[in-house]
DNA sequence: TGTACATCAGTGAACGCGCGTTCACTGATGTAC
DNA sequence: TGTACATCAGTGAACGCGCGTTCACTGATGTAC
């Protein structure tokens, strides 16, 4: 009470000490751009890939809902740029797990299970990384950057003894794991898989088992018949 | 002019010509359910799944927008009506597929191209029939029914060699070459594989190389270093 | 066969909501002199 | 060092929109007598 009332009738000796509010965050923000991003991936996460508006990203960010507009075009470029931070996050963590595989084989395989936890992980960006992946028809990700998904996985498979004089074969080998990839990324959670991945003792070694089974990651046993 | 004119004063020698308006429709529909479904449906492949609203599907399906609650709880429900639709068709085409496959082997290839070719001509259902899968976290098709593409999957599958009793390898391979198809179908329209397409004679064929090198569909020819 | 009536399956107007975007504005910052 | 001013990065109110859903209603249909 006597701290409000001195607070009303300011007083000059009171007036040094800062007060006790929480800072209110300056008028400009410094990175807004990219506070901008962090609040979009914190909205899909907590509440799911529907409840990322541009307002509500505005909102998490502490700002007007006009605000975003001093950093993007419009809320089609700040929703890319978050699904651009997921695709960069991707490619480091599949990088990671290239680098930490002792062989070349392996590190398909570790490949593979970094691709599929990130997206376990982080399944709403994972989700909206896809979704404008394929409305615009093309993947931000691929070959370009040196630390892209795309381009450790190609290098991978050379690494493991593709040849990489047939371009074709190459490609098409690199397709194929990172559609395996994704399949299994989006399929992992689905509660009819529960039992089996008990019994194999946890989703990780669920995954594995999985991935063991299509070609490229695995011992690729075809069935006996031809 | 004169017809107009005619039409206008009544003559009773006229009225027996059933007048040229397009019949509009009774004021009971008959069979909106189901009307509703395929406006669900036609709306997805002309307008895509953002446009798949509730009073868009009654637009598209000439009544109004409150109609549909006479046949369905909520929105959820018509569009889960419109999902499992999809699932009961890719159900057939992956039936038909294993059908018409002279032997077993083929078969696992045959319906990794049918479901691949269903998902590529009909995106946007697909787009929905998965959404709605990873929302719920289970997938509608599984292996209920007779005719679903779970079964039909699992059953070629063990035609092809794998052991029945060996429940836990049989559960792996089903869910492996469905991941595997799945991720084909999200990515087989991505423009960066538009050259290898057009070099390998189309898509069709374009997908059948790629399902080719997954383990369980092709001659899975691992990379020749361990 | 005709009639009263319950039930079904529509209508269309209205509700409140959150959205994307625009606008005139204003506080903060950096720069030229 | 001080001051005028352009520029930048925010505010907050307002816009029009389409949405999901509710409501009282009404036209059509089927059934009992």
């Amino acid at each position: 009470m006597r701290e409000t009332a001195s607070a009303l009738a300011p007083s000059p000796r009171r007036r040094e000490i800062p007060p006790p509010e929480p800072a209110p965050r300056p008028y400009h923000h410094g990175d807004l751009s990219r506070a901008l991003v962090l609040a979009g991936r914190r909205i899909l996460e907590t509440q799911g890939p529907e409840a990322l508006s541009l307002r509500a990203v505005a909102r998490e960010a502490g700002v007007s809902p006009a605000a975003p507009y001093h950093h993007f075009k419009d809320k089609g470029e700040l929703l890319d740029a978050v699904a651009q931070e997921g695709w960069k996050e991707l490619g480091h963590a599949i990088g990671k797990a290239r680098a930490a595989s002792p062989n070349a084989r392996g590190a398909i395989n570790e490949i593979g299970v970094a691709y599929v936890c990130f997206a376990r992980q982080n399944p709403a960006v994972y989700r909206i990384m896809y979704r404008s992946a394929c409305d615009r028809g093309t993947m931000p990700d691929k070959a370009k950057e040196a630390d892209s998904g795309w381009r450790h996985v190609a290098e991978a498979i050379v690494a493991a003894g593709a040849d990489p004089n047939d371009a074709r074969e190459m490609e098409l080998a690199t397709i194929a794991s990172w559609c395996a990839a994704h399949g299994v990324a989006e399929m992992a959670g689905f509660k009819e898989f529960e039992p089996l991945k008990k019994a194999l003792g946890g989703e990780e070694a669920f995954v594995r088992a999985v991935l063991g089974h299509i070609g490229i990651y695995g011992h690729a046993k075809p069935p006996a018949k031809a």
